[in-house]
DNA sequence: CCCGTTTCTGTACGGCGCTCGTTTTCCGCG
DNA sequence: CGCGGAAAACGAGCGCCGTACAGAAACGGG
């Protein structure tokens, strides 16, 4: 009830988060090169100057700051993505559904080790939370590539034949979802989104974790083809 | 000289394989409840009920175990998934396939620390070789799926325009192999071949990561849909 | 100014990979 | 049979790790 009232941060808690966000920021650079392995509470109070179990009050256990770290980059990859594709005209199916897939392999490109931190082994005995950030990040990836295919509709569907989705063999939070931001769209649509995303990933998972550096000297120009063959698969013209 | 002359393991050479291979079982088993994180030399040799240190006399190191591990489990898929494409007819290219692809993923399923070993973060800083048994099958996938997209290529051959392949975009060690066993095929095949593997490993990936069960509740269902579309994708008429 | 909360420190425990000097085991030869 | 020497196993120890805990220090609101 003082006179400045609520100045809701509070000087403590500033300096709180500037700690946090410190500890968040080692921990990033020690990954990078390194892996997440590499990424020991010990290292990182050692890089702050500060003793080792002083980590303890900001994170509760080394998994929890494995979680963050999760959580974050994961929503920065999305942010990246979602940016990609919005730079393309909303009615250019082809070209968005191209930004999406190149935008996630360039950033797996340039952060690798936070690609695997997301979609591979993050760490030992590490159980994904059942809700949280990350899996919202990973329902916005899939929310956006059911967008994709949704504007890809109409020249997709008769391609579609011979599969029988029902709504229910997806789980009900994102069927609903979807069902609220596109009403007149099928669950075989959902579930071509989904395989759109294994599409997008494989060749890039391939990719990060050196399954293809000895096979090809052009990934790039590989992906390329995939996304375009995905994209005639999807009914769309060719881009370009 | 004795009377069995050259018993050429000799006894004390049969020992050692029985243990090294007892070394390798008890590192398979940690590893299928706690992950490859969970194979550490000690528990080994606890579960053995040896002193730590002796493992040392059959594994230069960690590393070594795991890259044994990685051979043995790579080659072992690779056996499994060759046998499945060869109960097909050699000329029913779709179900050849259909059922490289379902081998995998099911092979994936039944062992999925095996392929988070093979395909994912096998362990802290591992790098993996440049030869061995591992690239080895790496070779024997990629050359295995070149076969299945040679058996199409004359319906795929006209689907696959726009991109420009050379063989210069390509390992030497795989071109020479694949033009040996495919002299009339071209590179835009091999091109073919790679993008296929993601394609096939793409869902798998998702999967045995948890990304999509908080999906789908019918993850077999999306990857026969997505093996049909590959199929299809290939100029081949749809199984069955 | 002072009390309570928060933050930080040092120490400790158990587990890890790995090294090294020592001891035990046991094959094969004379 | 006995013995020499190689192979194998041991155990202590080093430096890491995550984590727990008790006490000291810092600090902000009353």
């Amino acid at each position: 009830m003082s006179r400045v009232d609520e100045q809701v941060p509070g000087r403590r808690a500033r300096l709180r988060a500037q700690t946090t966000a410190e500890i968040k920021n080692v921990a990033l650079k020690l990954m990078a090169d390194g892996g997440a392995d590499a990424i020991s509470l010990r290292a990182i109070a050692r890089e702050m100057g500060m003793s080792g179990s002083a980590i303890y009050s900001y994170f509760e256990t080394r998994d929890a700051l494995i979680t963050t770290l999760i959580n974050d980059v994961y929503t920065s990859l999305m942010d990246q993505v979602e940016t990609a594709r919005d730079a393309c005209r909303p009615d250019d199916a082809a070209n968005r559904i191209l930004a999406w897939g190149q935008a996630v392999r360039e950033w797996a490109l340039a952060n690798p080790q936070g690609f695997r931190l997301i979609y591979g082994d993050p760490v030992a005995g590490y159980q994904a939370p059942e809700s949280g950030p990350a899996p919202e990040a990973a329902k916005r990836a899939c929310l956006g590539l059911t967008g994709l295919v949704a504007a890809a509709w109409s020249h997709a569907q008769s391609l579609q034949a011979g599969s029988d989705h029902q709504w229910s063999d997806f789980a009900p939070t994102l069927v609903a979802t979807v069902r609220d931001a596109f009403p007149d769209l099928p669950a075989a649509a959902l579930a071509l989104a989904l395989r759109v995303w294994g599409r997008m990933q494989g060749l890039i998972v391939l990719e990060i974790y050196g399954h293809l550096g000895p096979q090809t000297r052009e990934p790039a120009k590989l992906y390329h083809a995939e996304m375009i063959d995905l994209i005639r698969s999807l009914g769309l013209a060719q881009p370009e």
